[in-house]
RNA sequence: AGUCCCGUAGCUCAGCUGGUUAGAGCGCUACACUGAUAAUGUAGAGGUCCGCAGUUCAAGUCUGCGCGGGACUACCA
């Protein structure tokens, strides 16, 4: 323990960095926050598990940052923090980057690589940088359990993940399903959109484009459509894969679009039509010059054809219609030929209807399902449901079709098509000149009066990488979770969740659920959470195993029927959840894919291959790190579900909605209550960063060089998480010098005084009300403050908490506080108030580190620790076990915040006023002049006088009354009272006020209220509905701010100038001191050179001289030789000054 | 394409439930201060508050439509 506070030379954020790290290491701190409250409630915040096989960037700094906030302030209102470490350690970037290692593809997994070697290499990659990740997390400050870290390759963690999707499978939310993904029929594989995105593969290609006329079924639903009809009534319907129309079940509209029905003739047939299409694109279709033909004149094969628009509608009524099928090969098996609405569809090309087959496009598919409308499929011979196109891309031959099937369902035309290639590139024996099936689909239907315009189109479409042939949209196997049956429960619960910012959980959240269709689960890959499903080879039974302890069970019973030689996990203890136990065994592929299990009719089960999404395991992470429910299950109950995330806005159709589905469906309950969800880090001209264009910012370098306080201080404060971050190291380095390195100054400043005389905060606490004003306005802000910066962290909102920290560190406390109060350090007397100001600096400091030590953990726990062992104020060792301030209500007196503004004010107006008479501030003034138009004004003013005379450096305030008739005055018109009274008066009312004479202002003053007369109409108007200022002082040098009015007096009379004249000499004493590195409290001995211009100012005020620079003896002398003294200048006049020691 | 965020001084950002002179810091220019001094203070210049339309007595603030930047989702007749 020491008595002096530490004083230092230099300030030096990085080193403070590494000091107070060596300090936390060695103390055990981190671990000392949570024991220290051990049995206090608990606040579980979640963290999302970075993978560890990228490196950690300058944006992983800023997402900490915000993490660890809360979690400190947390543990400073006393909570257990609980917030355990984890890696995230599957998926596709970690499989990429093993085959960029070992120079290997896809293709040639199970060839020149087994999967046993390919996996192997994927857990070692993995954790290639987990290193430099915990160096990160150390040195940015970053407090998060490492202990026991959740690792999700883990077999414990991938148990849990399997109990879960056991309850899911249980409760019949996960099931065998299709999507549509890209397919290569050529290649016979479904190709990933990582894939499709290679430069390349979307090509402009022509094709035989259709529109097709859909006959509208007369019924009540379509009645009203039917009003003026010649011909038939058809929908139009554009596409630009005719071989997809037999597979059409329905139309797709938009329900703000604006339809048109147009009486006309078919151009093939001359057939009377009357057809609907979106009213846009009527003149796409029709040419307007054709609207004046007479209908009734044309004979079929006239080039022009008339038209004539007899009806418009909405979307939204020609919902619901039907109509006949088109192509009528395959009966479907359900609801279909509906026009339900497409919140997809435009009016930029085709129609404004959009031809859905379910089977072939993935939005078809989507809004078809949510319409309940069925897809168009057929029976295999083995039974299996498929699209009407098989794999190698043509439509299913009858023979490959099941017999009850086809018989039931399809309709002799369709023979005629079955076995076509739907594109010729996937025929061998075919040519791009042979005639395709769009082609003759689309001449089948000119004949039928089905077909209005038949044409060649050139679009983009996407071709397979490997065979340069086009990629069909195809329905393909995937397993499911039907998350749609939890989607209003989901909807329910996310409004019980704070989302930072709002709008991100009612808008894209929101939005996302709103629209939610069931989570495609599967992945076919090799590195991951398998799916632990067995099925036998024809699907009829299927096991969803939840435990290892079941699946060695069903391995036994597998043994004993024969299907397997042995037990791969043999050895393994059941119910033993030590790591070394589980690491006898593995349950990634490809071991679990040999074990073959059998079904209860003695059949074997196959593993279906697939893997899990690794969302899935990362928003289990609740269970999963527990390793619930196979141990752990007290704890569980403690953290579980969190107070609190945060992670980027990209998560929330990623981490927060896995994690908020899985809660949703297991235990009908939040994943969690509070969230943060922040924005990007992008470079200082806001472009994203990234490695390939070096801009990005390196997080241990920007560390190194500026420690992670202004780092983190700069981030949190410099915008709203949740808003792009320019990043600009710019930025930080201005934070250091105007932040931190005031708040050092200040304390800097303290330490110098405080050793000086021994202040160690041992005498009592000098009583509030016997305190100076200036320091119970200080201790007023800092109440406020704590108040504010307290609500700020209550309510997710760091960046509110920084800015007002900063601000009352940078303009209250070290701008006014310290300024005004360096005279009451300096030597003299240990006085009650030189007492007082040392007690509400130490205070005002010891706060501000606690309030601030979430964001700058490092300084402020040094500044914390230099201030409390000296003082011994608190027991605690750290700022972090420190208990987060309470503010005292009744020490906030915003009537004193109040004057002490209006003095603030004042003062820079009169410093203004004398510079624009070139008046130095040394030089003392007699008066200032302030016009007071009512008592509680003058009070204020009287209350903060002597803090304003002294600023400016004038000795007298004199208050001008109305009375005294000197006072110009302004009246100007209370918007905010008026407004709502006069509505539109508001201008004349304005105009009439503002015209008002000085007179004018008199009378309404004394009569308090005034008849504007304003045309024929007479308002009265109260001194509520106006504000009067004083303006001016005919006269006087005047400044006037926002109704404050200050006049200076500017004569300098002998009296001043001599005093000026004093003043001038203590400033040039006190810098021969400093310059002659003297100690602050070296007695000196002073000779100064006569000179008529100052001999009697000097001696006028020789002891006062003599006090202010702790002279022994002041002697004016006739001569001084230049070598011993100092030259000095007072108004372009020079004299010489000796300085000497006093020994 | 949809959903969401952002657009205010050269740069980074404030601007509460609409109220009439739109603010701060940095940078720039000038001046001042000097026992906190590799600090500090004061002032000045610098704005069609992205555009257009609307609501209103009154719009940076509310509504609609655009434009620009970003994120996510999707890839379509």
């Amino acid at each position: 323990m020491s008595n002096r506070f530490p004083e230092y030379k230099q300030f030096d954020l990085s080193q403070i960095n590494k000091d107070v790290l060596k300090k936390w290491d060695e103390d055990d701190t981190f671990h000392k926050s949570m024991s220290t409250r051990k049995g206090k409630p608990t606040f579980v915040f979640y963290e999302g598990p970075p993978s560890a096989n990228g490196q950690p960037g300058i944006h992983h700094v800023m997402a900490r940052a915000i993490k660890d906030i809360f979690c400190r302030y947390k543990t400073m209102q006393g909570f257990l923090v609980k917030r355990k470490a984890g890696w995230d350690t599957h998926g596709l970037p970690v499989e990429l980057g093993v085959e960029k290692l070992l120079g290997i593809t896809k293709e040639d997994i199970g060839k020149s690589i087994t999967v046993k070697e390919y996996n192997a290499a994927c857990r070692k990659e993995v954790m290639k940088y987990t290193d430099m990740w915990e160096d990160l997390t150390h040195k940015m400050g970053y407090w998060v359990n490492m202990d026991d870290p959740y690792i999700t390759y883990d077999n414990r963690y991938i148990e849990t993940l399997w109990h879960l999707l056991r309850k899911i499978y249980d409760k019949g939310w996960l099931y065998k399903g299709y999507t549509i993904q890209p397919y290569s029929p050529a290649a016979g594989t479904g190709l990933s959109s990582h894939e499709l995105n290679q430069p390349g593969c979307y090509r402009d290609v022509k094709d035989t484009t259709c529109t097709a006329q859909f006959k509208v079924v007369r019924d009540e639903a379509s009645e009203k459509l039917f009003e003026d009809v010649h011909g038939e009534l058809y929908f139009m319907a554009w596409t630009t894969t005719p071989w997809t129309l037999p597979s059409n079940t329905a139309l797709a509209v938009g329900p703000k679009i604006t339809y048109n029905k147009v009486k006309t003739y078919n151009p093939y047939t001359g057939s009377p039509i009357t057809v609907i299409l979106a009213k846009d694109l009527v003149n796409s279709y029709f040419n307007p010059k054709n609207a004046k033909l007479e209908m009734a004149d044309y004979k079929p094969g006239d080039k022009k054809i008339p038209f004539e628009v007899v009806a418009e509608f909405t979307g939204r009524d020609l919902e619901g219609a039907r109509y006949e099928q088109l192509i009528p090969f395959v009966k479907p098996d359900g609801d279909a030929f509906r026009v339900i609405l497409g919140d997809y569809v435009t009016t930029e090309d085709g129609t404004g209807i959009v031809h859905i087959a379910p089977t072939f496009g993935a939005d078809d598919d989507r809004v078809a399902k949510m319409a309940g409308i069925v897809p168009l499929i057929l029976i295999d011979k083995d039974g299996k449901r498929q699209p009407m196109v098989d794999r190698t891309g043509k439509f299913f031959k009858i023979e490959d079709l099941d017999a009850e099937f086809v018989e039931k369902f399809v309709t002799e035309s369709y023979k005629e098509y079955a076995g076509r290639f739907v594109k010729n590139e996937y025929d061998e024996s075919l040519t791009a000149d042979d005639a395709t099936l769009d082609v003759d689909l689309s001449v089948m239907l000119k004949k039928e009066n089905k077909a209005f315009k038949v044409e060649k189109h050139t679009h983009s479409y996407p071709h397979c990488w490997r065979t340069d042939k086009p990629v069909l949209y195809y329905p393909l196997d995937s397993w499911f979770i039907k998350t749609t049956a939890v989607r209003e429960r989901m909807m329910e619960l996310n409004k019980t969740i704070n989302w930072k910012p709002e709008s991100t959980g009612v808008g894209r959240f929101g939005n996302w659920l709103e629209n939610l269709v069931d989570w495609n689960l599967s992945r076919s890959r090799y590195w991951g959470t398998p799916l632990p499903i067995w099925r036998t080879e024809d699907g009829s039974e299927e096991k969803c195993i939840g435990s290892t302890k079941e699946l060695m069970e069903e391995i036994e019973k597998a043994i004993e029927a024969g299907y397997m030689e042995k037990n791969p996990y043999e050895g393994f203890e059941i119910g033993n959840n030590a790591k070394d136990n589980y690491e006898k065994i593995d349950l990634h592929r490809p071991y679990v894919d040999d074990i073959v299990l059998v079904a209860s009719n003695g059949e074997k089960m196959f593993r279906e291959p697939d893997l899990i999404d690794v969302w899935f395991d990362s928003g289990a992470m609740p269970y999963a790190q527990q390793h619930y429910p196979f141990e752990n299950t007290d704890i569980f109950q403690d953290v579980f579900p969190a107070d609190f995330i945060a992670e980027g806005v990209d998560q929330t159709r990623g981490w927060f909605f896995t994690l908020h589905a899985i809660a949703t469906m297991i235990d009908d309950s939040v994943a969690f209550k509070n969230i943060i969800s922040n924005g990007l880090v992008l470079d200082k001209a806001g472009n994203k960063m990234s490695k390939r264009l070096g801009n990005a910012v390196d997080p241990f370098e920007s560390i190194e060089k500026y420690g992670s306080d202004p780092l983190r201080w700069y981030m949190i404060t410099n915008a709203q998480p949740w808003d792009n971050l320019k990043f600009d190291l710019g930025g930080v380095d201005e934070v250091r010098r105007k932040f931190f390195g005031t708040l050092y100054n200040t304390y800097s400043f303290f330490a110098l005084y405080a050793n000086i005389d021994g202040f160690t905060y041992e005498r009592p606490e000098v009583p509030m009300e016997q305190r100076p004003e200036l320091d119970r306005w200080i201790i007023s802000l800092l109440n406020s403050l704590i108040k504010e910066v307290g609500e700020c962290y209550e309510t997710y909102e760091p960046t509110r908490a920084g800015r007002a920290i900063s601000e009352f560190v940078t303009e209250n406390l070290s701008n006014w506080f310290v300024r005004l109060s360096r005279r009451r350090y300096w030597g003299g007397e240990f006085t009650e108030d030189k007492l007082s100001a040392y007690q509400t600096l130490c205070t005002c400091l010891m706060t501000v580190a606690k309030l601030a030590s979430p964001i700058a953990p490092f300084f402020m726990d040094q500044l914390y620790s230099d201030l409390n062992e000296v003082t011994n104020k608190e027991e605690k060792q750290s700022v972090h076990l420190a208990n987060f301030p309470e503010f005292d209500e009744k020490l906030i007196d915003k009537a004193l915040e109040e004057r002490m503004a209006i003095a603030q004010k004042a003062s820079s107006m009169v410093l203004g006023l004398r510079r624009k008479v070139k008046l130095k501030v040394r030089q003392p003034l007699a008066k200032i002049m302030v016009p007071v138009l009512d008592e509680a004004f003058k009070a204020q003013m009287e209350a903060v006088k002597d803090i304003i005379l002294s600023e400016i450096n004038v000795k007298e305030i004199e208050y001008l009354t109305d009375s005294s008739g000197v006072i110009k005055k302004k009246i100007k018109p209370n918007f905010k009272a008026l407004g709502p009274k006069y509505g539109k008066m508001m201008k004349q009312i304005a105009g009439a006020i503002s015209g008002m004479s000085q007179e004018d202002i008199a009378g309404f003053e004394s009569a308090g209220e005034f008849a504007l007369q304003l045309g024929d109409e007479n308002i009265n108007i109260t001194l509520e509905d106006v504000e009067i200022l004083s303006e001016d002082i005919p006269g006087w040098l005047v400044a006037n701010e926002g109704g404050l009015t200050i006049a200076l007096d500017i004569t300098v009379t002998d009296d001043l100038k001599y005093e000026g004249i004093a003043r001038e000499f203590i400033n040039r004493i006190q810098n021969i001191r400093k310059e002659s590195d003297f100690e602050v409290t070296d007695k000196v001995n002073l000779q100064i050179m006569k000179n008529e211009n100052f001999d009697d100012a000097v001696l006028k005020h020789k002891d006062y001289i003599s006090n202010q620079t702790l002279a022994a003896s002041l002697t004016l002398v006739d001569s001084l030789k230049e070598e011993n003294a100092r030259k000095v200048d007072i108004d372009e006049v020079e004299t010489l000054i000796m300085v000497e020691k006093e020994c």
